[in-house]
DNA sequence: CATTCGCGTAAGCATACGCTTACTAATATG
DNA sequence: CATATTAGTAAGCGTATGCTTACGCGAATG
């Protein structure tokens, strides 16, 4: 927890320029560089250089080196973990939208001793 | 920037302990109070309270007071937007896999004056 | 071979984050 | 009415985060 602070992939995309990041790389059909991403943020390239460094790291975005150049792309594969996990209560949740009401309307109905769950 | 720094959903689900919360109180049928959602963990109720309502702050979580309990229960639609966000790329990505290794190829071949897109 | 280009990384810094320990308020409970 | 319970918030603190500038390195370019 001091050192090797790995990054999972649910705090990767918290950073709006990391998600922009992934937009933008996302949209692309071929590679693109570093270069050519740094150009479309108004930070600095070492900064953009980073933030992947960190999306690669948690396999959001594949890197190939090629010659001198750092080409990117999207790995679908960890957006998909994030889907699941967002959809699943997403759509757990759909079925029992009016849950609370009725729960709050019946706990107001009987009122007087109930919590009896101690722990 | 300075003062007013709300913060959106994705960096709402980044803190694992959040994340548990929503796992948590996304399981229930009924709402939870604050207290019972505390003891599941192993910081402070204040902790909690915190995050509960930086969860609410975002939409994720539903808040409802009742005497001196603060009930909690999911709110789908945020995560719903997550879902949605992941989603697409993994869709969109799923249709060409492959399209790193076909452009890197071809990149190679041609190999001389490509890249004449500039900006 | 000198220069440019694309890149990674280190150092430093301001700020954000997540937790703790008080403290206070308001609601049940005896 | 005294006490316990539930909860919100402020203050403080150590650490993480995200950026900058500076530097060095290998690959293209003339």
């Amino acid at each position: 927890m001091t050192s090797e602070t790995r990054r999972d992939v649910f705090q990767a995309i918290a950073d709006p320029t990391r998600r922009k990041i992934v937009d933008l790389i996302a949209h692309q059909r071929q590679p693109m560089n570093l270069k050519t991403i740094a150009d479309y943020f108004n930070i600095s390239r070492p900064a953009i250089s980073q933030q992947i460094k960190i999306l690669n790291e948690c396999g959001l975005v594949e890197i190939r080196k090629q010659g001198r150049e750092t080409f990117c792309s999207i790995q679908p594969q960890e957006l998909k973990k994030i889907a699941e996990w967002a959809g699943r209560y997403s759509r757990l949740w759909e079925q029992r939208i009016d849950a609370f009401e009725t729960y709050v309307t019946k706990l107001h109905a009987k009122k007087n001793k109930r919590n009896g769950k101690s722990k």
